[in-house]
DNA sequence: TATGAATGAGAATTCATTCAT
DNA sequence: GATGAATGAATTCTCATTCAT
């Protein structure tokens, strides 16, 4: 028993490895681009023990997919969720994206790449699993636009094209943060972001 | 001579006709799940004759992409000139971009992947030429709001920012139309970026 | 239309060509044991080439036992159709089936592993055509015994059994002859076969 | 040295019950489709179990082999020396061989496999201890025709031809068999084969 | 001794590209 | 020029066997 679950912990970390370095290289190349061998290579296994711990590729890149966006959207909607107004879950959401992505910067492009991407495997890509929590992400988020309205924070729009709009922003700061200073903590994007949306670009009167 | 410019024109005619063929399946599948076989049966093509026209499946891709890239940028950039004060500008980019994307349906999703998408072919990608035109596209954008600025018209802002939040804001109501009516003219998301952008979201005094 | 019937002779050449290069080496190694590789090789064709005339590894192996078990149950079909009454009709049988293993000796293992050997991909083995085309033979068979039996010729015996029989029989000929002299002609083995079948082993009054 | 007693009869239960599962599958898939992982799963050893026990797959499958063949032909040896003339003895052939894969209805496909199936490893199969074994027994079976011959008991015939013959009949009985009742014991086709062998088909004066 | 994780050679298959007709 | 047959490198995946625990 101790044995078994000293295998087993053995077996997790390895599997955890592999995802680890898998994500880099996916994240760089894409799907098909990647082969199995070079994952196996960098992460230091022979094939074959990729084929143990995973069914074959596509399961080790949903594993590692699936995994990264249940964290993703665990995070950012407990984060959104101690907002205590709508104006500061909408802070807490765009610094909570943020956050993530700066602490797992390869992940950006392949959440970007399954929900704006191409079929890059069956029809599953678009339709999967990391688009449904992606959706569901966006639900909450026009749950909170919905409230800022009602409570008359909000101007009176169509809450999904808010959430939409917040979405888009914070990933365009977090691509051109991406291509500036992907070490620094984006600080100032947060803050531009923010601006931004609540109040425009228009001088005030 | 005569003959020599009839050939001529009929190879042209060829080259636009394959491209526009593949456009649809590269959008639709990305670069390396496409066959050169499946673009020439697509096309009523022989498998030879797309190497007579075209290098290769590389030359194929980028002259494909790189066109539409040029048409894209040459229009928008167009349609912002004439405007004539810089909110007029940054309706004509909102108007524009939708606009083409709306007759370039296919064009988005591969404009988006060599935009954020990961290196499927060589190092090309990221580095490409179509990288290069939308950070022009970027950088008259970002002019657009310095002279803004400069008139007391938009905040105080990096004006660089200012421009990154306006083409992600942008590109993800595209995205937000695309999933849901793509046949329409997107007016609605025109002037939902347009409000939203311009006045932000929190209500006014 | 020269052309393309130049063409497709070409093609079809070259599939038969490959279909008994293809029929050797299985006869002698099984499916399973047989690689796509061997075949290229031995039919001096690249590996790729194969796929292009055949879908794949079963298509191939199916094409071969199936084009040879319809070309194997016609011949003797046919002929037993020429023996003008029960006894003949056996004669004919006995040296249709001998005759055209002497002439497709290879052709004897394979038929033999699909009537009688373990499932060697999916589960189509045994359920499969050669099956299928093996029991419409026995069956005429059966009905030359029916006839045989009803005018007196032969005794009262289940007639399915005297077909069973007769095949057991002169499949045991078959590969007591292939181990012997695969070369000759099996003339004795025809008259012994008929022989002990017909009178059995005692000896007559 | 009771100990190691002990240890070396758990040694060759195990065996024993490795063989003995091994059996189920290999007659169903064949030497190559099985795997020893399969075997290990079913027989619930470790994999690692089966390489202590066994050489390897080969040798397992020799055993296997090996030793049921030994009982096949030892059990009919003996069953045909207690026949106390020729046609006792033929009888007593014909009962063994099948009241034999009655009870080892999954050995009479490996045995077939091996005396006519293709090379599945190595250059053995065919030239192995199976064959060898099988050609004594038919030996045997020739001396008794032979005798038989000699005492005109049965037509003057190459013995050979006979021998081969009846074991050619009995085994397409046993298919027969096999595939109509073969929970049943098989005393009709036993009656059958042996009324056929002897006497003939052709009806009496 | 028993276990099963790890290994890597080898198999089927795909597809960009070339080239003879 | 146009065609599509032929090529073979590269990819995914399997499985007998070894060996550390």
């Amino acid at each position: 028993m101790e044995n078994s679950s000293r295998r087993e912990r053995e077996r997790q970390e390895h599997r955890h490895y592999i995802l680890k370095t898998a994500e880099e290289l996916f994240a760089r190349d894409g799907f098909l681009k990647v082969t199995m061998r070079q994952i196996a290579q960098k992460a230091e296994f022979a094939l074959g023990t990729l084929y143990r711990l995973f069914k074959g590729k596509e399961e080790l890149y949903d594993q590692l997919v699936n995994g990264k966006t249940e964290e993703f959207v665990g995070f950012v909607s407990e984060q959104m969720a101690e907002g205590r107004d709508p104006r500061e879950k909408v802070r807490k959401f765009i610094e909570a994206k943020l956050a993530f992505f700066h602490r797992n910067l390869a992940f950006l492009r392949l959440y970007f790449a399954e929900t704006h991407g191409y079929r890059q495997h069956g029809a599953r890509a678009r339709s999967g699993f990391l688009r449904r929590r992606h959706e569901r992400l966006l639900g909450k988020l026009t749950e909170v636009f919905e409230q800022g309205i009602a409570a008359g924070v909000f101007r009176e729009t169509p809450p999904q094209k808010l959430a939409a709009a917040l979405d888009g922003l914070t990933t365009a700061f977090a691509w051109a943060w991406i291509d500036k200073a992907p070490g620094a903590f984006p600080t100032e994007e947060i803050d531009a972001a923010e601006q931004i949306f609540l109040h425009g670009v228009v001088a005030g009167v």
